[in-house]
DNA sequence: AGTTGTGTTGAAGA
DNA sequence: ATCTTCAACACAAC
């Protein structure tokens, strides 16, 4: 469930840990997860390029090398990235979801970024910055969802541009605003007191804004407790997010509601699972 | 023990 | 164009 905190949390973690260093030589068990280019280039390619910095646009990660490379990383549904040095381990790298590594980035001497995803959905390309910005996929997206240019005056355009959407499609949808998930829609729809099946059109200029507000701030929260480990993500040092611990409704069918006296309920809204509660949002 | 559901996304089909 | 279904894959829960 790496989205937009989780993939935030990662980094930020790595624009500490890994910027400067340089990839010396890379491993792979699953080849499969590089999508431009042969292991034998890729390996190539990327050996002794120096890690310039590290950035995300919603859940796309992308890590600048030297030479005009970059590296672009979407983790997809249990893709995480651990950062193990010679002489700093972390008890967290024993867990069961962190044991499936299928990519080992080797950086310098003695420290090494290994890829784990057991569902092996991740994808790896590797390409010049030019042509990784360029990605048909990368262009389609739409404003990430933590920028500072996502205001409330755009969100409103975007809500007057899709009037008869179902608001808990329209702010999951990757192309128009990018970051949310299944796990946050329905945390920031509980919050905004709003129904995931209302249609645009239908939401008025105030819940508008409360609905802008709490995009902000759940992510907000979610970053600042370093994302959701509902279940396979972790961060670099194999170590869980916090935010599960306070998820109010996501995954919380049957149980009583946060705020009323009602239950929350489970839905089924674009093939995927949404969960709320009918009598707090409207 | 076999079936079902799972956080993501893109391609294929309608 | 826009929507729905399915496939990529492995595992836990039922």
């Amino acid at each position: 469930m790496p989205e937009l905190p989780e993939v935030e949390t990662v980094v930020s973690d790595l624009n500490q840990k890994i910027k400067g260093d340089t990839i010396v030589d890379f491993w792979s068990e699953w080849p499969k997860a590089l999508k431009n280019i042969s292991l034998s280039s890729f390996k190539k390619t990327i050996k002794n390029r120096k890690i310039l910095g590290v950035r995300r646009i919603g859940k796309n990660i992308f890590i600048d090398l030297s030479g005009k490379k970059t590296l672009y990383i979407h983790l997809k549904m249990t893709g995480h990235l651990l950062i193990k040095e010679k002489n700093n381990s972390s008890a967290f790298f024993k867990d069961r979801v962190n044991q499936y590594i299928r990519h080992k980035f080797f950086l310098g001497k003695d420290k090494i970024m290994e890829f784990s995803d057991v569902r092996k959905f991740a994808k790896i390309v590797l390409d010049s910055t030019e042509k990784i910005n360029n990605l048909k996929e990368i262009k389609a997206l739409g404003i990430d969802a933590m920028s500072l240019d996502f205001n409330f005056k755009k969100f409103d355009e975007i809500l007057n541009k899709k009037p008869q959407i179902k608001i808990g499609i329209l702010i999951m949808d990757q192309n128009v605003i990018a970051g949310i998930g299944n796990i946050y829609r329905s945390e920031i729809l509980f919050d905004a007191e709003i129904l995931p099946t209302k249609k645009s059109v239908d939401i008025r200029t105030a819940e508008r804004k409360k609905l802008f507000a709490s995009i902000k701030k759940i992510l907000k929260l979610a970053i600042k407790m370093r994302g959701t480990s509902d279940s396979d993500y972790r961060d670099t040092r194999g170590a869980p997010g916090n935010f599960q611990k306070v998820l109010k409704v996501y995954r919380k069918d049957k149980l009583p509601c946060p705020k009323c006296d009602g239950k929350i309920e489970r839905g089924v809204l674009a093939q995927r699972a949404v969960f709320y509660c009918v009598k707090c949002q409207k």
